[in-house]
DNA sequence: TGACGCAACATTGAATACAATATACAAAAA
DNA sequence: TTTTTGTATATTGTATTCAATGTTGCGTCA
C-alpha cells in the first residue's frame, strides 16, 4: 500500500476509505495483492441495470402516485432541456439532464430507502452509463421514451411508466453491450 | 467506547466493525455521543418494506421466467412444509419456512445485485418481521397467499405474482403497524 | 533447463499512542 | 436561581508499531 505516501495519509483513514469503496462495489479486493478498480464483465453489468430498471420502475409507478404537479412540472422543463440538448449536439448536457430526469423521478417516490438503493447502484454504473453515452445512433429513441415516460407520469398511468422505465433502462444494456462486443 | 474493554478488542477492529454495521443500518452513529442500535421509525419501516416488496415481486417475475423445475419443486415442499408448522401450530418453524421461501425465489431470479440488496434490506427487517409474527390473526390468510404464490410461479404467471408478492410485504406492513399503534 | 527452497518484501490485522474536538458536569459569578 | 465558565471525560481521526501470513524472485541443486 504505497498509496499512503502518494496521498500522504497514513494506514488506517486509507484502509477506511477503501472498506468504504469496497462496501460499495466501486473498488475490489484481492487477497494480498491489493485493490482495483471494479471492471465488471458483462454478466454483471446486465444484472446491475437489471436491477437499476426494477428500482426505476417501481419508482415511478409510486412517483405517479405521489408526486406534486410542480414535481412534474419539473420534469417537465428538464424532458424540455434534453430536447435542446439534442437540438444543440450537448451529448454531455444530454448526459447529466437524463441522469438528472431519472433521478428525480425516483425521489418523487418518497421512498428514503429506494431513493438510497437507486443512489448506490446508479453510482456504480455512472462510469459505464457515460460510455454507452457516446453511442449516438440510439439518441434520438432515447429522447422519444423520455417523452413517453413525462407522458405516463403527468397522466399517472403507473404500470405504462413502470414498463417504460424498465425498457429504457434495457435499451441502455443493448447500447452497453454493443460496445463490449465491438 | 468501552466496548472495548468488554469485548477486550482494540479500537481499530471494533471501529471497522462498527462502520460496517452503520453501513448495513443496523447501528446508527450519533456525533460525539457513541453508536446505538437502529430503532426505525414506523415511517422508515414502512418505506423499507414497500422497497422489499419491490425487490421480492421484481425477483417473483423474473423467478417466473429462470427458476427450474426442480427449483420450483423445492418451493412447492416449502410450501407443504409451511402447512405442516401450521397444523401443529409451530409459530417459529413457520417464521423460519416463510423467510426460506421468500429467500428462495429471490434466488432463482438469477440475479446476484437483487440477491444481495434484499439480502442486505431483509436482515434490517428481520427483527421487525420476527415480532410481527407473534400476530396469530392474519396466520392463515398468510398461508393462503403463499398457495396463490405457489400457484402462480408454477404456471409462470410473472406479472401475477408480482403483485401478489408486493401485496403480501403490504399485509405484513399493516401487521407491524398494530403492533406498534397498540 | 526445470523444480525446489529460502530470503526479502508486501499485505493484513491488530494494539497502542497522540492530538483535536465536543460534551458533561460542577463550581463560580450575576 | 440562572448564567457563565472551566475542567474532566469521551469521542474521533490519525500515526506508528508489531506480529502473522502470503507472495515473489532469486539462487541452488538435480
Amino acid at each position: 500500500m504505497n498509496l499512503c505516501k502518494q496521498l500522504s495519509v497514513s494506514r488506517t483513514p486509507l484502509r477506511e476509505a477503501l472498506k468504504q469503496l469496497i462496501a460499495e462495489g466501486l473498488v475490489e479486493q484481492i487477497p494480498y495483492r491489493g485493490v482495483v478498480v471494479c471492471n465488471p464483465d458483462q454478466a454483471s453489468i446486465e444484472q446491475m441495470l437489471e436491477l437499476l430498471g426494477a428500482l426505476e420502475g417501481f419508482a415511478g409507478e409510486m412517483a405517479c402516485l405521489r408526486a406534486t404537479p410542480e414535481e412534474i412540472d419539473a420534469i417537465r422543463v428538464l424532458t424540455q432541456q434534453m430536447h435542446e440538448t439534442y437540438e444543440k449536439d450537448e451529448r454531455l448536457s444530454y448526459y447529466k439532464i437524463n441522469q438528472s430526469i431519472h433521478r428525480s423521478i425516483v425521489e418523487f417516490s418518497k421512498n428514503g430507502e429506494l431513493i438510497r438503493s437507486h443512489e448506490r447502484l446508479n453510482s456504480r454504473l455512472y462510469r459505464i452509463r457515460f460510455l454507452s453515452n457516446r453511442r449516438t445512433d440510439r439518441w434520438h429513441t432515447a429522447i422519444e421514451e423520455h417523452d413517453a415516460i413525462l407522458r405516463n407520469l403527468e397522466q399517472r398511468e403507473g404500470l405504462k411508466l413502470n414498463k417504460l422505465l424498465r425498457e429504457h433502462l434495457g435499451h441502455t444494456w443493448t447500447k452497453v453491450k454493443d460496445l463490449y462486443d465491438s
